[in-house]
DNA sequence: TGGTCCATACCAACCAGTCGGTATGGAAGC
DNA sequence: GCTTCCATACCGACTGGTTGGTATGGACCA
């Protein structure tokens, strides 16, 4: 690991924030520093390259999220399908301001990246796949709680809530509206819900509808 | 416009191909020129500059999509949602060869360039939700024949599916396997059949009058 | 003869990365 | 205490390759 200076965090956030609203290709090392307060001497005396700084903001954005979403509130339900459902909700609850707010950093450069910075879009695309696995020990309780069987895994569905998040982003930059991603989260939440529901001693019913969004 | 030079068309067919696999900023407008065996001349000839050509580019990918889908062949079901999840299948059939092959033009460009170039983001999500709006009659039907209601529309379900897809694009190139992409997809016809199952009759049954659209 | 199409040479801005230099602070020696 | 020495942090002018875009001339039509 690195050693972290003030500059070296600032330069990091600031990465995070412009990548998201420019995209990797088009952020200028020249904006990270404006953004960050930092001068381009200060930048090469802490990386040692654009693709460094890049690696860098990928560990930085995992460490981010893992302890962002250890620290939600949607661990508290007893049951595993609840603390599923709950997390859709959360992933729901946090689309608030602006786009480049609640946007994946990691979705936007493995998107850009993948042939152009394979290494680049490997530490992101581990960030991803890595925070989907933390959903793979609840959905596993869920199956078996609910005795659901079928032709798909925990992780198939770990990811499949994922690719759901990330087109939800990509739906909601083509709307100009936070809307669309969160109207797609409820149909990721109402799939989980009948996916479930099969099982015994579901809650309520089956076919309630949700409360508006 | 016209695309009757071959130059043209074969330099929006190139930036397509070029965009898809390092996105549009990281695109030099020689790269295009190289893919499309054309000179730089011949390029500012017929464009007046690269976002000229990424105007051009997202509506010529609109009309090919719109052909593409258009004769495709998911729509011969008798059922509507029979058709629908035609459409899913044909989407997960058609991820085949290389990742640059079968992804998104407009939902890498608009992820890009949202902020940065707003017209050309613009033009992308035309193309995005113009195709989601041709699934909406099939939805609309489904849901009439069924007897499905709740808190979503057909508009949001056909977005819904379009966020499935791009999403799939983001994990497949996060895990480097359209295989991702393709589990997605199932995950997502499950929902759609579990969606429309509390409803009469479900296909296999009975005998369907509807015409194909 | 004038317009379309295309090629080559070229320009100017932009930007990642360099380099010579300054500031600060701590450890070691006296 | 004070000096010397050095390492880390930082600064900003500069450079050179890259690249979007232009200028110009020529081939080939109608």
């Amino acid at each position: 690991m690195r050693t972290y200076h003030q500059s070296v965090t600032k330069l990091l956030d600031a990465t995070l924030e412009v990548v998201r609203t420019k995209g990797y290709a088009a952020t200028r090392i020249e904006d990270v520093c404006a953004q960050a307060g930092v001068t381009k001497g200060s930048f090469f005396h802490h990386f040692k390259s654009k693709e460094d700084l890049a690696l860098a903001a990928a560990a930085h954005w995992d460490a981010h999220v893992s302890a962002f979403f250890a620290e939600a509130p949607y661990h508290g339900a007893a049951d595993p399908l609840d603390r599923l459902i709950a997390y859709v909700e959360f992933r729901k609850a946090i689309l608030t301001g602006d786009l480049a707010d609640f946007t994946c950093f990691a979705g936007t450069v493995v998107q850009e990246a993948y042939r152009t910075h394979p290494e680049v879009a490997a530490a992101c695309a581990g960030a991803i796949t890595g925070h989907a696995r933390t959903l793979e020990a609840d959905i596993d309780a869920a199956m078996h709680r609910y005795g659901v069987v079928g032709a798909w895994t925990a992780e198939d569905l770990a990811l499949h809530i994922q690719a759901v998040i990330q087109g939800g982003f990509i739906l909601a930059k083509a709307t100009g509206s936070a809307a669309t991603a969160a109207a797609s989260l409820d149909h990721l939440g109402r799939y989980l819900d009948l996916l479930f529901a099969g099982g015994p001693s579901r809650r309520g019913a089956g076919q309630e509808d949700e409360p508006p969004s």
